[in-house]
RNA sequence: GGCAUUGUGGCCGAGUGGCUAGGCAGAGGUCUGCAAAACCUUGUACAGCGGUUCGAAUCCGCUCGAUGCCUCCA
């Protein structure tokens, strides 16, 4: 008996508007394809917040003892500068800005995403293709769609014909946008393009002379559109029809309700069951975006290089802080949240650090069971994670009372606790006790302290306060804080 | 301008037609040589105006504000 079979999930699909519960296409099986990103720059923090937020999704489906595929692309060519279907692919012009190879630009940002996303403890999708692997795929898809009439070519381009596709499809289910609208507020660009309309959207561009990346294909020496590589590689990976799919919400149009198009337009079918949209991460009340220079680095976080914040924050903070907040919500990035967060979450940790050391009893003042219950409750409910920090906290705060003997838990109801608030702490939220890693450096570093505070306990004990004071206050200068207990003193770095 | 989302106590942020969200801050208490830390206790908020209802912050309408998409961005 797995998880899932006795928890029912529902999962809000961007498509109907709706909590639906959630079924896979094959029992067991899920199937997730979620929009990476586009290798032309280093991943800012509201990108990461999208693909948290669905590392939570991946987590808690696993969680629940499905097998998932998760397939995440990397955009490594074929995305202009502008969805008007002209300009200058966005990696080229950084090749060309900084002289180097494309290729370069890629492998230089492809790692930069890898490194960060792993610094916020993301598991690794299960394939992570890149649209330059899949140009022969994407012509292929290309052909079926201009053999369904739904393409046409001009100067060696392919086009998507949208008002062709509205007659028997409907182009905007998913933004909830009609074309009629569409068309009433598209900028005219008469001339300029050779699109029959400009909701027509590229499926393969013919190269300029000067553009360094380019493929061989039936209609020109060129590169494929921007949306079709998620075509391309969810159905290639995930079959026709899968299961979730999800992104940014700001990918909702036209990227993904290009991908419907292409997909229905190719092979018939309606490619996703449930869609997904994670909600922005905005700074000063505006969202963050690389073009607007409304953002900050993960990195600039962790190391407290930068203008918005008063201190440096761990990315498992950072991660807690988001998690805090529902991924559909929009959520607003500031100091003050920050630091709310990182209290809360150290007193999280301190609570789940101490289970090992609770006395038991032959009875329990707390219902675990219950509030393991309502744990997966907060989760399958479209995957709360605000509740169930919530019910976490719940639980702190008896642990914490146990801990002071004036509450009691029995052996097995200790066992439960522990174990489900390592599953829902450690496994789905990801977060990590990022005090626990330590090198010999720190090791030394402690064993100094440790030394000191045993000196402050010895002066104490002589009620030579003025040499206790001092080491308590020169310590504290330099960002060490003594935190004196019954049990003994204990420090923390600040 | 069109479409959509949204407006919750000092701050962040959930949720629901009638029942305590939670975190942080603040206040009170326990502890302490003093302090800090830690722990316990504590808040009756839901933009405005109408309407539906026995009852709405939760549903509907309008007004005002914010944000997103409509040209690239997770």
């Amino acid at each position: 008996m797995q998880a899932y079979q006795e928890n029912e999930l529902k999962i809000y699909n961007s498509i109907s508007s709706e909590k639906e519960v959630f079924k896979s296409i094959t029992e067991g099986y899920i199937g997730m394809y979620v929009c990476g990103p586009t290798v032309y720059s280093n991943v800012h923090l509201g990108n990461c917040r999208t693909f948290i937020s669905f590392d939570l999704v991946f987590r808690y489906l696993k969680h629940l003892g499905y097998k998932v595929r998760y397939v995440r692309n990397i955009t490594d060519a074929g995305h202009l500068e502008n969805d008007a279907d002209v300009g200058e692919d966005r990696i080229a012009k950084k090749a060309r800005l900084e002289q180097i190879e494309p290729m370069e630009v890629v492998q230089r940002y492809t790692v930069d995403f890898h490194n960060t996303l792993m610094r916020f403890n993301n598991l690794p999708p299960s394939i992570e293709p890149t649209a330059t692997g899949h140009i022969i795929e994407q012509i292929e898809i290309i052909k079926e769609i201009i053999d369904n009439g739904f393409g046409y070519i001009v100067n060696g381009s392919v086009y998507f014909d949208v008002l062709k596709y509205n007659k028997t499809n409907h182009y905007g289910a998913l933004s909830k946008r009609n074309i009629e609208d569409l068309i009433h507020n598209t900028r005219e660009t008469a001339g300029q393009s050779e699109k029959k309309n400009p909701q027509d959207f590229a499926l393969w561009k013919k190269a300029e002379p000067q553009h360094i990346m380019r493929w061989p294909s039936p209609w020109s020496d060129g590169f494929p559109g921007w949306h079709l590589e998620c075509t391309t590689m969810s159905s290639k990976y995930l079959g026709e029809q899968f299961d979730i799919h999800g992104g940014g919400m700001d990918l909702k149009f036209p990227h993904h309700e290009c991908e419907i198009a292409q997909a229905q337009a190719a092979t018939g079918k309606s490619p996703v069951n449930y869609w997904m949209h994670a909600n922005l991460l905005t700074l000063n009340g505006k969202k963050m975006a690389k073009s607007t220079g409304n953002n900050i680095l993960p990195n600039e976080i962790f190391s407290g290089n930068n203008d918005i914040l008063s201190k440096s924050f761990t990315p498992s903070v950072t991660r807690f802080f988001m998690l805090q907040a529902h991924y559909r919500s929009i959520l607003d990035f500031s100091n003050d949240a920050l630091l709310a967060s990182e209290k809360g979450f150290n007193r999280l940790l301190e609570a789940y650090n101490s289970l090992s050391q609770l006395e038991v009893s032959s009875s329990s003042d707390f219902d675990v069971a219950k509030w393991r219950q309502q744990c997966y409750q907060a989760m399958n409910d479209d995957f709360n994670s605000p509740i169930l920090i919530a019910h976490l906290f719940e639980a702190v705060k008896q642990v914490n009372l146990i801990k002071d003997k004036k509450a009691q838990i029995t052996q097995d109801d200790l066992n439960l606790l522990q174990k489900t608030m390592k599953g829902f702490i450690f496994d789905v939220l990801g977060l990590v006790d990022e005090s626990i890693a330590q090198d010999s450096s720190t090791e030394r570093l402690n064993g100094t302290i440790e030394l000191l505070i045993q000196l402050r306990a010895e002066a104490r004990a002589n009620r030579d306060f003025s040499t206790s004071d001092k080491i308590r206050d020169e310590l504290a200068a330099l960002g060490v804080a003594l935190k004196d207990a019954k049990e003994g003193t204990t420090f923390d770095f600040q």
